[in-house]
DNA sequence: GCCAACGTTGGC
DNA sequence: GCCAACGTTGGC
């Protein structure tokens, strides 16, 4: 099993949302990223764990955990004129993009703030620290393990 | 295939 | 709202 994280606005779509989201279940859309996109549709597999990360909003961090109940396929929105993601260079034949379904598992008690996630110096590999603007990202277990530490801690 | 220009992300 | 960092586009 893997691990990951996606982020979100919670403006757009929050943890929250997920929660009360029919089944607590989402398929995760609009990633139009090559990089993000080949890491949903390659890698990432139905019971990997997932690190729901709020961006651009007030309080940015790690807020919870999903599970992915669903692996790639076809990101309907490419294809949607009203979307946001409509993407006119994709077609049936020719898909560019995938979703992922996603199951709200839990809230971590406690946020744990990218300010955090920077200053400590056990997390070492994740994406985040590296300012890059990775919307789905690997994390390693030790990561995943002393962010979920960090998230337990007064 | 290079790379400059442009657009987007996302923290601050 | 600013702007740095990065990804994408398009002319050559």
């Amino acid at each position: 099993m893997a691990y990951w994280l996606f982020k979100t606005e919670p403006d757009a779509f929050s943890i929250d949302d997920l929660k009360t989201a029919p089944k607590q279940t989402t398929l995760w859309e609009g990633v139009r990223n090559y990089q993000a996109r080949n890491f949903m549709r390659d890698d990432i597999k139905q019971g990997d764990l997932v690190f729901i990360y709020h961006s651009s909003c007030k309080q940015i961090g790690v807020v919870g955990v999903a599970m992915v109940t669903q692996q790639a396929y076809c990101d309907p929105t490419q294809f949607d004129l009203n979307s946001d993601y409509y993407d006119a260079k994709a077609t049936s034949d020719k898909p560019r993009w995938v979703v992922v379904d996603v199951t709200y598992q839990y809230h971590l008690k406690k946020r744990v703030s990218l300010k955090d996630i920077k200053a400590n110096n056990a997390i070492t590999d994740i994406a985040l620290k590296k300012g890059g603007r990775l919307s789905v990202m690997p994390v390693t277990k030790a990561d995943w393990d002393e962010i979920i530490k960090m998230s337990m801690r007064e």
